[in-house]
DNA sequence: TCGATATTTAGGCAATTACTTAAATGCCGA
DNA sequence: TCGGCATTTAAGTAATTGCCTAAATATCGA
């Protein structure tokens, strides 16, 4: 929770996220849609694992990185439904609120 | 958004924002329940306002925090949409996801 | 108006973060 | 087995964070 909470802190970790959204990618691969070395990209993606939001599997002379399923959206459920006005099930909110705003 | 996740990114923070889920509160109110300096606390206050989250209205001696609706959820919503493999609507990760493992 | 209460601001300090460059590790193919 | 590529680890540095104490600001009630 606040490994993950704090590897969202990073506007470059969120966007390996993006990125991994599409599938999996190699630690080059990735480094190569950045302006920073492969050095600093590798700390990220070891933030995000040690987060549990991906994985790096060695395969050969690469590292191909992927999202962990659920972890990201398991977390962000979870602490929206502590952190928001309770009673609102995450799936309705936008819809109610705007609704509850309007009235 | 990188000032949200970045205030997110702090446990107190984010157990302010639990707390004014339930409505609003005091600065004071709030900052009896950390074990912690009132001024760090309205510093944290400071930050989650700045990061659009709550807003604080001064009534006689008091200041009154409450949430800002939406934002917080929307913006989780939004990122959750682009760094989640495409194609799965937020509103039924949950259940899809754990269909998807089942089988 | 005075003294007490509520809150914020200022200044300082220790710990952490986000980069960098350079070196180490591991795997591949000639 | 050697040279080269992919990646990580190590070490250093500048900037930021999170807390503190002390001081400033504003409001209340007598």
């Amino acid at each position: 929770m606040q490994r993950i909470f704090e590897a969202l802190a990073s506007a470059p970790r969120r966007r390996i996220l993006a990125i991994l959204a599409h599938g999996e990618m190699s630690a080059g691969d990735i480094a190569a849609r950045f302006e920073m070395t492969r050095a600093s990209i590798s700390q990220h993606l070891s933030v995000l694992e040690t987060a549990g939001l991906v994985v790096g599997e060695k395969r050969g002379q690469f590292v191909f990185y992927r999202q962990v399923p659920d972890s990201l959206v398991n977390t962000l459920a979870g602490f929206v439904q502590e952190a928001c006005p309770i009673g609102r099930p995450l799936r309705h909110e936008s819809a109610a609120r705007a609704r509850r705003q309007k009235s």
